[in-house]
Parts: structure tokens; C-alpha cells; sequence
DNA sequence: CGATGTATTGACCAGCTTCAAGTAACGTGG
DNA sequence: CCACGTTACTTGAAGCTGGTCAATACATCG
């Protein structure tokens, strides 16, 4: 079983820091937009959201940036590092939704309900772009491309999950832990598609898989440990992955294969 | 293991009929926005929706409403019936993502990819009302407040998704079928607070909950017997469930309790 | 140089799956 | 009206996947 004591831990609720507005941090000049990944805008769209832009702010990792149940909680696009999404039962027990990398939406479900329904941890320093509390209606509102778009971060996040719920309701643990492997090398890969040849930068622990698949740690280690020996995996130091035979792995856990990914919208 | 053979089986494959569109289809009396649990719209809403509007078709139980991987899938809303969303693995085992009811949505996420990425099947005989195929980006360009709407739907979907997946990641099996019938219960107490006193229409089988929770049919028969010992659960005949102790099923799924449900956008 | 977080491995066992068989309810056609 | 097919539900027995407990190794860091 797997308990989330993070939230009481001290370390983390001290471990951020702010920092103001930086000097060019335009949106016109965010790198972000510089990738094929991410879908163009036009000058109307991009000023838009710069209009509704408030300010850059950097986290530790493992900062907590939305507390399960909050309200009123804050609107950010994650702009670099990784975090998760994840909900707890009352007793403790953690499950991760799901992955979040740069370019994704954060506190879109939660805005539209009164409370958050899940939580959203750092796992690395992150630097969030972070939008006035009213932008989701300003954005359809005024601008409805843009609207449209969140409408379509909002399914595609859902896909994620989805994906998440087959693995854990129907898959081995063999199988779950390959599935989330690929996934992630995908996503992160598009990120950066040139240096994705000799392995991609995945800052996850043991238990973060652990919690994401719904095994334990200890069967995590085994698993990771087989994928290994198999040749299907290799982690250097620093988290940085290199996934040999990915057709393999897709085969091994049952994922439909090739996995094309969409343009996505970046806000 | 469970193994989705419905789909080639001819039984699925001839057992819908459709109906034209009937006498007075027209939303203005669409009893669905009698309800309280739907939210008013105002006539220009209204007359948008209304636009939009194709035809209302009608499915027998079984029907398979949306194929995995269907390109250019239909775009509903379920007026009447239960229908839930599924993805499977390639060798056949089947996960049910969550259960629809009516006013959810149908083909939302779908339309934001080129194909979608899960099936949608009736448990009963449903009402459908069709819209045309790029109403989606209609409501959004003529009318924002129901892209917002739309948005709206997107993220409750995930939240339900997220529920879902933390019952099967981090549950036991009890607590996973006490947290599904609780969560399926507030949704159709929902729809008809004044007959869910005695019970509430649940057209699941055991089945349906297995491949929901990620367990296997016989575990989820023993475990609903053993609620039923409890006290906590009691089917009448044709799915008739009543849950004599919302709260203690709450106390045993490890649940936030009471749950409120915010009053849904109806499209 | 302890302190802390992460990874690793062994031993034991429990929750759940699988296999198998049988009952019950219902509709359909002879 | 009964025989039959079909679907849903029920129960027992055996065994495997993965959990729990425990101990160790290893790295980084103030």
C-alpha cells in the first residue's frame, strides 16, 4: 500500500520559490511555440493569451501546485519540467492520473467545478505560465479557436487517462509497466525529436510508476528489472531512459502500434 | 480475463432499428430540461442547439454506438438509457471507462482526433438525438457559451475517469463495487430524487462491473454477495438496486462523502 | 559523516483469477 | 405447452500474480 505522507512532510511544503515575471517572457517568444509539436496560432490568438497571461513562476520539485479539494485553485500552463496529477482515497492511499509535460494545461477540470477533484505535485522544478482566474470563459468568450482548443486539451487529457484505466484494469504488470514506458518515451520524444535517438529524459522514480500503475514498488523493481534483462529497457543515471525495440514493447503490452501523436494546442 | 466477443457476434451486429425523427423532437420539450439537474439555457441556446439537431434514432441493448478506431464517428446526446465507453486491449480484454446516462455526451472526444480511441455500447434500448458533424466547432465559433458548455463536459468526463481509475488502481475489491454502485447511484438518484427513496434502475450486470473495476465476473459476485450480507446492497429483479446505507458505503469505498453534483450543461 | 531518498532482493502469503460445474430465468419455436 | 438455447448468476477448488515485511546497498547532500 501505497501512502502519500508528502503533503505533511515539511521539506515539501517549504521547498518553492517564486519568481517574477521574467524579462522576455512573451508568449510570441516562448520556446515552446518554436516546435512542431505544438499547433501555430495566429497574431490575434497570440495576443489574446498574452493578455490573459499573468506571470512566470518557478517550483521546486515535488512542490505541491494544487491541493486536492482546493478551491478557487490557480489556471497555469506547464512550461518546463514534469508533474503529475493524482487523487488519494481518505485513508491515504495514492493514485497517479496521469503525466504532465511541457505545453500541458493545468486546472482545467478543476475550474469547472467548485473544488479540485485531484492534486498536482512537481516531480521536477517546473516553471508555470500562469493565467488570470476568469481566462477560461475570456478565452471562449472572446476567442472561440482558443476555446475550441481547450475543449480539445480537455479530451486529450481525458485519452490519457483513459489509456492509464485500461493498463491498470486490464493489463499485466509486465505489460502495464511497458505501456506506460512507451507512452511516456512517445510524448517525451515529440518534445524533442532529435535527441530522442539515444534516449529520453524521464525524470520517474520506482514509485511514481508504482503509484501511476496501481502495483507496489517492490513489484515495480522486479518488473523494471525483467524489462532489463529482456533488453527492452535501459536507464542511466539521472533518469535518462533509452528504450531499444519500441514495436517490442508495443507488442509486449498489447498497445496498438504505431502510436501517431496529434498536434497538440498550446495555450 | 475478459474477452470482448461482442462485436463479431451476429446477434450485436443486426440488432439495432432507427426511427425517424419523431412528431415533437424539438428540444424546447425535450424533458430532459425538466430536470433540475440540468442547467437552464436561454432561447438563443436554445434555437442553436435546436439548429444543430439531425434526428433522434433509437438502438436496441447491445448496440455498439461507437467503434474503436471509427474515423468521423457520430456526435449524440443520449436522451434515454445507459450506455458506457470501453477501450480494449489487442488480444480482447475488454475495460469499461465509465457509464453513460442521460444527457452525457457521445462522440465528444472522438470529434478532437482523427479516429477515436475508445467504443461506446448500449447496456439497454436508448434514445439518441444526433447532431451534425461539425457541430462542435459551431457551438463553439456561434455560440460560447455552450463551447464552454462543451469544455464543461470534456473535464466532468475525465473526472469520472479519474474516479474510476483510482478504484481500480488503489481499491480493494469490496471497496471498488461499493464506490461504483454509490457513484452510479448519486447519478441516477439524480435523475429522479423523488423515486430513488425506494431504489434506483441500475441496468448493470455483473459482468458490466467486473470490466468496469478491472476484476474477473466470479470475484465480483462473490463480493456483492458478501455487501449483500452486510446490508449494504439489495437487487430487486430487472436491476432494481437499493443501497440502504449510502453513508457506511461510503465509510467502506474510502470515499469523500456527502458527494454534490453541480447541476450539468444539456446539449 | 550521518541523514535521507532511491533501488534491490528474499521469504512468505493473501487476494484474486481461473477452471469447472451447476442453477435460475426468460424467450422462442415446434 | 414443453423443449431448447441463451444469458445471467452462483459456488467450490486450486493456484498464480502481485502484496507485504524486512533487510541491505547505494547515492547525494548539507
Amino acid at each position: 500500500m501505497s501512502i502519500d505522507v508528502s503533503q505533511s512532510s515539511p521539506a515539501a511544503a517549504l521547498s518553492f520559490r517564486r519568481a517574477s515575471r521574467a524579462d522576455d517572457a512573451s508568449c510570441a517568444h516562448c520556446p515552446l511555440r518554436r516546435m512542431a509539436h505544438f499547433q501555430a496560432v495566429n497574431a490575434a490568438e497570440l495576443a489574446m493569451i498574452e493578455s490573459l497571461k499573468q506571470a512566470e513562476f518557478e517550483y521546486d520539485a515535488h512542490t505541491l501546485l494544487v491541493q486536492e479539494g482546493q478551491s478557487d485553485g490557480p489556471l497555469y500552463t506547464l512550461l518546463e519540467g514534469w508533474a503529475f496529477r493524482f487523487k488519494t482515497l481518505t485513508d491515504g492511499r495514492r493514485q497517479i492520473l496521469d503525466f504532465l509535460q511541457p505545453g500541458d494545461f493545468i486546472g482545467l477540470q478543476q475550474k469547472m467545478s467548485d473544488a479540485a477533484n485531484h492534486g498536482v505535485r512537481a516531480m521536477t522544478a517546473v516553471r508555470l505560465c500562469s493565467f488570470a482566474r476568469d481566462a477560461l470563459w475570456t478565452l471562449h468568450r472572446e476567442m472561440p479557436s482558443l476555446g475550441y482548443d481547450l475543449t480539445w486539451l480537455a479530451a486529450h487529457s481525458e485519452a490519457h487517462v483513459d489509456e492509464n484505466l485500461l493498463s491498470v484494469g486490464r493489463r499485466t504488470a509486465r505489460e502495464r509497466v511497458a505501456a506506460l514506458l512507451l507512452m511516456l518515451h512517445v510524448r517525451a520524444a515529440a518534445q524533442d525529436p532529435a535527441a530522442a535517438r539515444h534516449g529520453v529524459l524521464m525524470p520517474l522514480t520506482q514509485q511514481h510508476i508504482a503509484d501511476a500503475m496501481g502495483l507496489s514498488l517492490v513489484h515495480i523493481n522486479r518488473t523494471l528489472r525483467q524489462l532489463s534483462q529482456a533488453g527492452l529497457y535501459h536507464s542511466t543515471s539521472a533518469g535518462h531512459v533509452r528504450l531499444p525495440d519500441l514495436a517490442a514493447l508495443a507488442a509486449l503490452a498489447k498497445l496498438r502500434w504505431p502510436l501517431k501523436l496529434a498536434p497538440r494546442p498550446l495555450i
